[in-house]
DNA sequence: CATTCTGTTTGAATCGTTTCGACACCGGTT
DNA sequence: AACCGGTGTCGAAACGATTCAAACAGAATG
């Protein structure tokens, strides 16, 4: 691979001349910058991302950080950050499980955007001691050179209950994330209040894990203890389908027996019959927004961290509660 | 950020035998490397990527190439390739779009995997000229650094005609992929084999783009000049989708008016109703046979072009023809 | 003709690693 | 006492770029 020495020999100048040139320095003669761009032309040239970067110390890359690639969710979110990332100048790469952790420690990216509990906290505010820009989407984080983006988990969970309430429903299960999840503890908080401005409803918490296999399992129990007509607000959408899954197996129906509202309005939703009730928002101005008070960090500018707002979406999985 | 430097400077040791140790070489007394790891842990220290694969010219990173990040399809296939690459000692990045092209470019990676067509193939065999090492999942590229694992798209195409016909379908509707695709080319000419094959079918074949828009349009056309049963064929089961999403809107239905059958079998297409028949193959095993396939190219092992195969999935979507 | 100025080019240092060859030391042979 | 092989450590060069400061040319000035 011709290097920037390569360059200078066949031109007959010096490597820093042959620097000026590629970087378009007015310093060096239109002619002499002509005759050495023809050459590395000539030669396919690619300037080596190691070396820049060393020297530099910069990539201009981001990297995003998720659990896993799985599908629906993620890929507006990424095309959010994408999107504003590409028009300030920086790539974006996506990493995923923590072997690829190693990929923000040796500085590879000039940033990183967060949404992976195989970080823990402690290890994050580690990162941005020695220096390293966050943006973290799934928890609060204090520190100079991290900022966050979070959904209003709250808002959501409330409007969620509500919906169903105001349907008349009273028995309402509850399926929530895994153990030390923030999304999870903000929404169940949200639901415990809503809870207790409505002392006649009745709340069965379900623990589960933001998959599908946690709402099978959460349906299983559901249908076991079946005696009549329940709602049941499932902490993510995932777990939701997870429980269509299940239910689908058994004569419970969805929308009659049992009346189901997720949360994240991911892509399934919407193709799923009954269409499920959920709480939408737009991951890709979620992604977009991050990437943006990334670079600010980046370059010093100053930023106060944003909230994400959501929306109810009504569908057929929930209807209104029989009057007997 | 700490440096190697600075390790060498606390422990009283000069630079190489701080690397030496760090490395876990045997020239290095047990004692002297006890204490510089010591030292390292205590200065957080981390060794920094760009300089490492500067000398070593080597990342252990691989870098997978889509077209865009969207979910449904790339998740299987991401999860084979990071299972295999992580078993080799390597790192996987995903990079989208023709901005990330530079990141190929400029020797980021030990190799990459490709099903993008957003590179040409000049480009592809120019970055292999220049050294890269690629595996193509899109298109067949012949060079000593480059191998690809495609599907066997005319097993695939040839299912799925044979079952259309064998239930009596006799008016197909086949929406091709975008111009210039390998995956299109190949599935239209089983397709056009297998109506050769059987002079009583009438094959229409209707552009597409591999996207929903292009389905929704298909579906548009296959509406307007509706007269009685159709059977369908679409080139990949996005544009089934699309053209549900648009019948859906129509009295047509699906099943009965128009029986539809899509090829890659999406996880969407097991949760819409009907559930659509189409053609699968296993997404996981494809990404992981591309990754050992580059690994070895390399480690400069002998290696042979694999093929994917295929499976037809009946479903709801495709029903016998009914006799008058 | 000497001097200053402007504009272009260059040499050298640097980023953080790895790695080759040199070297000093030590116990064990001759 | 001279020699040897092995072991542990070190110095220096190298990877490919950027960038500062110095050098240099040629034109313009006094």
């Amino acid at each position: 691979m011709a290097s920037i020495k390569d360059i200078a020999k066949k031109a007959g100048v010096s490597i820093s001349t042959v620097s000026y040139a590629l970087n378009g320095s007015s310093k060096v003669t239109d002619e002499t910058c002509a005759r050495i761009l023809a050459i590395a032309k000539e030669l396919n040239y690619v300037p080596n991302a190691a070396a820049r970067s060393l020297k530099k110390k910069e990539s201009k890359i981001i990297g995003a950080f998720l659990p896993d690639f799985s599908g629906g969710f993620y890929g507006d979110l990424l095309q959010g950050m994408k999107g504003t990332l590409i028009q300030k100048g920086y790539d974006l790469v996506v990493c995923s499980g923590p072997q690829s952790h190693r990929l923000l420690a040796e500085k590879l990216f000039d940033g990183a955007l967060i949404l992976d509990h195989t970080f823990s906290d402690e290890q994050l505010l580690n990162f941005a001691e020695l220096g390293h820009r966050l943006v973290v989407l799934d928890r609060e984080l204090k520190h100079p050179n991290i900022n966050h983006v979070l959904l209003d988990n709250k808002a959501g969970a409330s409007l969620a209950m509500e919906y169903l309430i105001d349907l008349g429903h009273r028995k309402i299960y509850v399926v929530t994330g895994p153990e030390g999840s923030y999304d999870s503890k903000q929404r169940m908080a949200a639901v415990r209040q809503t809870v207790e401005r409505n002392s006649d409803v009745e709340c069965i918490e379900i623990p589960g894990d933001f998959n599908r296999t946690g709402g099978e399992r959460a349906g299983k129990q559901i249908a076991a203890e079946f005696a009549g007509p329940v709602a049941v607000f499932c902490l993510n959408d995932e777990m939701a389908i997870g429980m269509y899954d299940y239910l689908s197996e058994t004569d419970l129906e969805m929308g009659k027996d049992i009346h189901i509202i997720g949360f994240d309005n991911i892509e399934l939703s919407e193709y799923i019959r009954p269409r499920l009730a959920t709480i939408d928002y737009s991951k890709k101005k979620w992604g977009s927004l991050a990437s943006e008070q990334l670079i600010k960090i980046i370059e010093g500018k100053p930023v106060e961290n944003e909230r994400i707002y959501v929306t109810l979406v009504k569908a057929e999985s929930v209807k209104p509660v029989q009057s007997a």
